[in-house]
RNA sequence: UCCGGUGUAGCUCAGUUGGUUAGAGCAGCGGACUGUUAAUCCGCGUGGCGUAAGUUCGAGUCUUACCACCGGAGCCA
């Protein structure tokens, strides 16, 4: 921690550590009253937001008249005695001797009242400054720092994973292309293969970063750009890989609940359900799922792929995040390993949802035998210049390993339990938008 | 790309079966108030009714096309 005699700022999230003292507070206008000769001024600094007085008679007619001239999102130092008092919202407020004013805030375009989506996304980068938007963020960061706090306290190592790629690693969805120096190049969607080899170097290893599809997507779960963490692990199968899914899961969510009350409060998230998510969770089979659908009244026949009302139902089914597991081999990637048991399935995982909110999580066992998987390559039509690398992995030691990924926004989106998922990054990348 | 919905003041919306001057709240500006919590009270302003064409004596209101946005499907995290 940086000593506090090195730094020019007192923080209002650290306010109760300066009861009684003269404190300077730098920060912007969230919000202001006055009554006669009476003001009151709500200082927002990012860390939080506090209650300033000030009183006419104690500061003066010049200083009072600045007080008057401030408008919402002007920037300003004050000056003065931090007080208990339980009339101020959070218990503390500041008894002002002396304000200074950086700049008088032009006409600020969100206001107190509603707005609409389209406005507040065209303000985007003032939207930030709102009460709730700053709460998403703050559980957006604790869900990262979580995910990482569980990899690294369980050995494994962060190995970052490139985003200029120049294959396309599951042949499935459309990418952003891009040209490298007169090469064809693709902004990732997985650091997944890469994931692959780091972990045969590092045995355990994560990766997180922003991914990419260049899908005309207009839904609630879906963004253009967004953050996956992808957990990679030697000598690991099915059934270990849905362990390590879930006791992150856990973790993520009792952290959650634990550093992030306040935050949870101004969202108006009922914390009960999020209370029940503990390992073991559910685990249930494609083929399980198929019939469950078919009771719940759902034309659908087994070898399909799950539309989103289909996840909602089974998701809908459970009071915490469940497993679905051994899809049909014909509808999941070239990577992953067959069903030993059954050569129609692959030993593949998706974790949904609970509440209704559906995919978060898709993993699986790969297939580690060199000769399987170059006839699964060329069976995909795939190039094999461009995964050579891949099936090296399968000629140098080759072993059983499995690992997922996480989509962080939907994550994001079901903890705080938003209706949509584009308040869950600073600044979305979605089908028709790309400012601000 | 397909299906459905919306488009009126800076913002959020109202606007009757088409009828002549287009309406409210918030924000803004001026004033009152020494404990306000989206403070309250008084006063002041703002409009190419998404764009283009059509029907009609007359269109914010009806018709068609286009555009933008929202929601859903597909793609998936």
């Amino acid at each position: 921690m940086v000593e506090k005699e090195h730094l020019n700022t007192t923080l209002i999230c650290r306010i109760q550590e300066h009861a009684n003292q003269s404190v300077t507070l730098n920060g912007w206008v969230y919000n202001s009253r006055r009554s006669g000769k009476i003001g009151f001024l709500l200082l927002r600094d990012g860390t939080g937001t506090i209650q300033c007085i000030i009183v006419k008679n104690d500061v003066g007619e010049d200083q009072f008249e600045s007080f008057k001239s401030l408008t919402q999102e002007s920037s300003l130092s004050v000056s003065g005695t931090v007080v208990e008092n339980e009339r101020a919202p959070g218990g503390f407020e500041i008894q002002v001797n002396t304000l200074t004013i950086h700049q008088v805030s032009e006409e600020y375009p969100i206001t107190p009242k509603e707005h609409g989506t389209e406005f507040l996304m065209n303000n985007r980068h003032l939207w930030l400054r709102s009460k709730r938007q700053h709460a998403i963020l703050k559980i957006r960061h604790e869900i990262i720092k979580a995910t990482r706090d569980f990899f690294d306290s369980n050995d494994f190592t962060l190995v970052d994973t490139p985003i200029l790629t120049p294959n396309v690693c599951e042949g499935t969805t459309t990418l952003f292309e891009t040209e490298y120096f007169g090469q064809r190049a693709f902004l990732a969607q997985s650091g997944q293969l890469y994931g692959e080899a780091n972990a045969f170097a590092f045995g355990r290893q994560y990766n997180f970063g922003p991914t990419f599809r260049a899908e005309k997507s207009k839904t609630r779960r879906h963004l253009l750009e967004f953050w996956m963490v992808e957990p990679e692990i030697a000598y690991c199968d099915l059934d270990e890989d849905m362990v390590w899914a879930e006791k992150m899961l856990e973790f993520i969510v009792q952290r959650v609940l634990e550093n992030r009350k306040f935050e949870l409060e101004i969202l108006e998230r009922d914390t009960s359900m999020l209370e029940k998510v503990k390992a073991p969770f559910p685990r249930i089979s494609y083929t399980e799922c198929v019939d469950m659908l078919k009771e719940g009244g759902f034309d659908f026949q087994w070898g399909g792929d799950f539309g989103s009302p289909e996840e909602t139902y089974i998701s809908e089914k459970f009071d915490r995040p469940v497993f679905v597991h051994r899809f049909p081999s014909a509808i999941k990637a070239f990577y992953m390993k067959r069903d030993p048991e059954n050569e129609d399935l692959v030993m593949g995982m998706d974790v949904l949802a609970p509440e209704g909110y559906g995919e978060i999580i898709g993993g699986s066992e790969r297939e580690a035998d060199h000769d399987t998987l170059l006839k699964r390559i060329n069976a995909d039509g795939l190039s094999l210049d461009d995964f050579q690398w891949y099936l090296d992995l399968r000629k140098y030691g080759s072993v059983p390993h499995a690992g997922f990924g996480m989509g962080l926004e939907r994550t994001v989106t079901w903890i705080c339990k938003l209706s949509h998922l584009r308040e869950t990054i600073p600044f979305p990348r979605m089908y028709g938008r790309l400012r601000p």
